[in-house]
DNA sequence: TTTAATTTTCAATATATTTTGAAACTTCAG
DNA sequence: CTGAAGTTTCAAAATATATTGAAAATTAAA
């Protein structure tokens, strides 16, 4: 496969590959264009590469400044902005670990610590299985909190030989 | 907060939630509703519950039921189907957790391993940095496959106490 | 069988999300 | 300042996704 071809089908699949994951194709598409760019890209440049307007560009691309995973450039002697893209795919990971942990993970756990509480006989069957069933999200969203911390603290090591041998 | 309230408030996040994570709200909504069921429901059941077409339930419910998360139970006497969803939070994880990795990062690591042979000149800078893009992304793409195959593995260990405790 | 109950399908419709593009705004070189 | 270059905004349009509901298919009781 030729590189131009190669890296097309990566931004396109990127794409795909976001929406599965609630993440909105064009953003995908975007930061996998500066992934593969050997040098940072204007807004114009997108636009061409990607045959999408000035508005979704300026848009996505200030989305993905927002979950840290692009940032501005300053080209000297040039007026217009540049945009380049983390390459280090474990910061790139971590990066977007941690925003889904602030922005879903976190709010979830606060959501269920408030259902745990409910008013009426704790004895009642139906409340017990009601609290036992958020507690244990709960305790799972909890575990997976502390868990990724955890990695996102290995940097490294998580990445190129598995947790594991944090351990050894 | 009263029970009834507290399941509808758990029912109408966890749909929000699902959305998040390119999961589509009904389906989120349907598993819900049925993780905080005390005993299985029919169909109609859960179209009085959520208010939702006959079809729209259906066609949830069996893609739940692909997904591993519910079952069809057979209740005597009944001609009526009842659908129950499993309740051990870990087994529901996992088995989430199972099904994105068959449906979408195998895919993508397939993909990627395409890519990463690229025609023509290995020295060449553009060649270089491209292959390495990919080569890392799929790097971490089968270490999260490993490390989520050991916590299939670990079962109970995971949830419980964090996958630290494996190593002591 | 026959037929009533139940489940499934899917074209049409409704809803939600994304994209466009032109106007408004900002910035800075002259 | 002034105005050209560049950026941002956002209502309207386009697209993608989810939902409905009624007809078709299936199931099992009579």
């Amino acid at each position: 496969m030729k590189l131009t071809e190669a890296k097309q089908q990566f931004i396109s699949s990127w794409g795909a590959f976001g929406t599965q994951w609630g993440i909105n194709r064009t953003m995908a598409q975007i930061h996998a264009l500066l992934l593969v760019s050997t040098t940072p890209l204007t807004q114009d440049d997108m636009m061409e590469e990607l045959s999408i307007s000035r508005g979704n560009v300026n848009m996505n691309i200030r989305e993905l400044i927002g979950w840290g995973l692009v940032d501005r450039v300053i080209v000297s002697g040039e007026r217009k902005e540049y945009f380049t893209a983390e390459k280090d795919i474990w910061k790139v990971a971590t990066q977007i670990i941690k925003e889904r942990k602030k922005r879903e993970l976190d709010p979830m756990i606060k959501l269920l610590g408030q259902l745990e509480n409910i008013d009426g006989d704790k004895k009642d069957k139906e409340v017990q299985q009601f609290t036992q069933v958020i507690s244990s999200i709960k305790k799972l969203g909890l575990q997976a909190d502390k868990t990724l911390d955890v990695m996102i603290k290995a940097e490294e090591n998580w990445f190129t030989g598995s947790i594991l041998k944090m351990f050894k």
